[in-house]
DNA sequence: ATAATAGTGTCTCTAAGACATTATATT
DNA sequence: AATATAATGTCTTAGAGACACTATTAT
C-alpha cells in the first residue's frame, strides 16, 4: 500500500523551478502518519454550577461511554475551522468562544491506532445549549475536577479526556487569576456581581467584594449601560456590558 | 492507494470481544491523514542577549532558508518523546526544559502536503550549546521580535515559523511577570542579579532591584549556597542555587 | 584610597482587604 | 417599615518602588 520514489537531486539555476520539481515528485505516503482529531471542552455556568456538554459515544472503541465533543479534522481545513465545525455539527452551537488548548499525543491514547488530539475549551453562556439524547450538560467540580450527572453520580471519560478536562481547568483558573475571562459564559448583559459568582465558581473560593469591582471598574474592561435589574426584592444591580479593548 | 473497509456492526453479550472485532476491522488508511512535525524555538541568553538556535535547510522546500529545529514524529513515539529526540539529534541537547507551545495547523502552511506542526520551546543554558556549520545562534530583539546574525542583518524564516517564535515570546513574557522560569537558562549556580538579568533582557525593561530580590527570596524558589563569586572588582555576590518546589 | 557592585534598612506610595454607611428595589 | 443587596467611602494593611547607607572585593 505504500510506494517508495527515488528522489533526484540536481541542481539547476532558477530554484523556483528547482523546488516545484522536487514538490512534483513528493510522495506524501512515503511516511505512516498518525490521524488528528480535534476535542472540545465546553464550558458553561448554570444555576450557580460550572458545567460540561458531554456526549455519549455510539461507536467502538469506549461505546456507551461519555465522552468529550470531538472529531477528525479533515484534511484541507485548519485547527480552528475544525474545532468550529465539529462545535457546529456535534454540539450544535456557533460562534463560540474557543481556544486552543493543548495537544496530547501519547501512543497509545486511543486503541484503534495513533490519534493525536488537538484539545480547545470553548465558553458559553447556558442558554445558548439546547442538550439532547446524546449530548447532556453534566456538573464539573473546579476543585475536585470530578464529573457527576444529574443524580450525582461521579461519570468517568473515554480516552484521555479527562486529563483534557484536568489541563482546561488549570489553564482557565490560571488565566482567571490575573485577567477577568468570564464575560463568555455570561448574558451580553450582565451585574458585576454575577462576574464576580463566576470567577468564584471556577476559582472555588470566595473574593473580595469591593477590591473585586474596584479591579474590574479599573480594568476598563466593562461598560455600564444605564440599565438596571427588576424584579428582585432589594435594590436593583446596574448592566454592565462587555467592552473589547480598543 | 486507498481501500474502503465496510464495517458489520453486530452485538454481542461480551462487549470486549464486540470492541476487539471492530479494531480487528479498523482500517486506518480509511481517512487521508496530514504528517505530524515537532519544532522547537530553542533559547540561550549569551553576552546579555536573547539568542535562539538556527538551522540552515539542506532541502526543498525553503532550500537554504534558516529555520527552527524541527523533523517528523513517529507513528510510535509520543510529542515530548519527539521532541526530546529531535532536540538530541538535530540540536545536540540533552536534558534539556521543554514545555509543548501551541499546534499550527494551517492547512497550506507547508507547501509540500498538510503538515500540522506541534510545536515547542526549549530553554537553555548557553554553554551547552555547541555550534556547528549547520547550527547557528542568532540574536532575537524580544521587542521586536526580529531575528538578527552576527552582523546584524536581519533573518527571515522558513514556513511560519517567525509566528511559532512570536508566539513563544509572547508565552515566556507573560509567564515572567508572575512567576520566575528563568533558572533554565542560568549555570547551576547563579546570583540575584544574573536572575534579575535575564527577567530584564526578555521582558525588555529594568526591574526594581530591591522589589525583585525581596520579592525572589520571599518565593523561596531559590536558596543560598554560602559561596562567592571572585575575580570581581567589587563587593562578590553569593551564589544561590535554583530550589525545586518541594 | 578608589571604583563598582552587593546587600540592608527605611520611607513613600499604591492597591487590596475590612468595614461602615448610604441607596433603592420588593414585600 | 422590613429586608436584602447595590454602591460608595474610609481606614488599615501588605507589598512594590525609591533612595540612602553600609559591606566587600580588585586595582
Amino acid at each position: 500500500m505504500q510506494f517508495a520514489y527515488i528522489l533526484i537531486a540536481y541542481k539547476v539555476i532558477n530554484m523556483n523551478q528547482d523546488e516545484q520539481n522536487y514538490l512534483k515528485h513528493y510522495n506524501p505516503n512515503d511516511f505512516d502518519r498518525p490521524s488528528i482529531t480535534v476535542d472540545i471542552v465546553i464550558l458553561t455556568i448554570q444555576n450557580k454550577k460550572l458545567k460540561t456538554l458531554i456526549t455519549k459515544r455510539t461507536e467502538h472503541p469506549y461505546k456507551n461511554q461519555t465522552s468529550l465533543i470531538g472529531g477528525f479534522v479533515n484534511i484541507n481545513e485548519s485547527l480552528d475551522n475544525a474545532a468550529n465545525r465539529i462545535l457546529e455539527q456535534k454540539g450544535k452551537l456557533k460562534n463560540i468562544y474557543l481556544e486552543q488548548l493543548y495537544t496530547f499525543g501519547n501512543p497509545n491514547r486511543d486503541p484503534r491506532m495513533r490519534i493525536i488530539s488537538v484539545s480547545y475549551y470553548a465558553l458559553v453562556e447556558h442558554t445558548q445549549i439546547k442538550t439532547q439524547n446524546n449530548l447532556k450538560l453534566y456538573d464539573l467540580n473546579p476543585t475536585t475536577q470530578t464529573l457527576t450527572n444529574k443524580k450525582g453520580n461521579p461519570k468517568t471519560l473515554a480516552f484521555d479526556h479527562q486529563d483534557i478536562i484536568n489541563m482546561t481547568l488549570k489553564r482557565i483558573k490560571g488565566k482567571l487569576e490575573y485577567v477577568p475571562i468570564g464575560f463568555e459564559l455570561l448574558p451580553e448583559r450582565f451585574t458585576l456581581r454575577q462576574v464576580q459568582e463566576v470567577h468564584e465558581i471556577i476559582l472555588g473560593k470566595q473574593l473580595n467584594k469591593d477590591a473585586f469591582r474596584r479591579k474590574l471598574l479599573a480594568s476598563k474592561l466593562v461598560e455600564a449601560t444605564g440599565e438596571f435589574e427588576t424584579g428582585k426584592g432589594f435594590r436593583p444591580a446596574e448592566y454592565y456590558v462587555y467592552a473589547e479593548k480598543s
